[in-house]
DNA sequence: TTAAAAAACTAATAATCGTTAGTTTTGCCA
DNA sequence: TGGCAAAACTAACGATTATTAGTTTTTTAA
């Protein structure tokens, strides 16, 4: 059974992917949840709660991912290719909570913005080992990896542009063809 | 000689890049001004063509540039390379203002959202088709070219995290290997 | 059925917002 | 130097914000 406070996140995600976390009223979300704004208050802290929750648990189940990816035992570059599948499983299943951790995370106050700041350091650090190990191994090319993991999560991060093309984009291709464009290239 | 009008531009790209452009307020703007707020209305119409100014600027500088490399006589790989350097540019020399207008065009009124997301789609649109090209020519794989379009334009817009490593990364550097990376790939 | 707890309500708070009105100061040109 | 326009100022407007207080309704449990 889902909570009230769970059905309140869930509006509030959509609200604040929709309008952005500042520009979204209370009683906006008030509304969507068919009560009065102080009746909020029942179930939640404030509202920058909402926003805490929502991030938290986004960069929990991306490090979760990670920390499953690093105990595998598959190379770094299927390592790297389930972290680009991942990231576009998450954002299908997750769509509004994903962006809002990816646009409004400045909103959040402290502590938990330098939390928030710091996993995500972190995250992109362990992703920048993966890469450097695959170069090692020489499997992957002589390429700067900063940059590389840059490129890459930056380009799952523009998924959340590709609900505009919903109808006429098969999630499968997209997934497919995104991951082997980010590690193959697309010259023949 | 640079106006007021534009210097109360300049300073509201940085403001809104910072903070958002809902979460920032004109006595903000005033204050990084060293006025107060009612006199910037001598200068400015409202706060909101102040985002139109900024966002129609930067659509302006990339549609200019498209046009250039549509009309000229390179291959239509080059003329992908071309547009991802001129992204990498565009972010080095106008950087608040393309943050801004990446992330806060939602905020414009009508008619200029609706003219931004129109003039949004006929880039990609014509990128799409650069793209296409090149698969017919033979030079690029057989890949999804909305898919190609996506993953290289979200990289790009990327770039503006960039500046949290702007120290220890060097623009050449950064510049040469994302363009590899989005063209050739990283595996070996 | 009744008492208690949960959750809704109305009313109101103080703060902040973009902007306007009206006035004073500043800077330039004849 | 006098006059005019540009641009600053103060004061205030109405609207909206998140949130609290206090009260009433609804649900739960014995």
């Amino acid at each position: 059974m889902v909570s009230k406070k769970d059905s309140i996140l869930k509006k509030a995600a959509t609200l604040f992917r929709k309008n952005g976390f500042k520009a979204s009223s209370m009683r906006e979300l008030a509304l969507a949840m068919g009560v009065e704004a102080p009746s909020l208050y029942n179930h939640i802290g404030s509202k920058s709660e909402l926003l805490q929750s929502i991030c938290a648990q986004v960069a929990d189940a991306f490090h979760n991912h990670l920390l499953e990816i690093e105990a595998s035992t598959e190379t770094n570059v299927e390592k790297l290719e389930k972290l680009v599948r991942f990231h576009i499983h998450m954002m299908l299943q997750s769509f509004d909570e994903v962006c809002v951790s990816n646009h409004e995370w400045r909103y959040l106050e402290e502590p938990h913005l330098s939390n928030f700041l710091q996993q995500r350091k972190s995250y992109e650090q362990r992703m920048i080992l993966l890469v450097k190990h695959g170069i090692d191994e020489n499997v992957l090319k002589d390429i700067h990896p900063q940059v590389a993991v840059l490129t890459i999560l930056s380009a799952v991060r523009g998924l959340e542009f590709w609900q505009r093309y919903k109808k006429e984009l098969d999630a499968t291709v997209l997934e497919n063809n995104m991951v082997n464009h980010l590690l193959t290239g697309i010259i023949k």
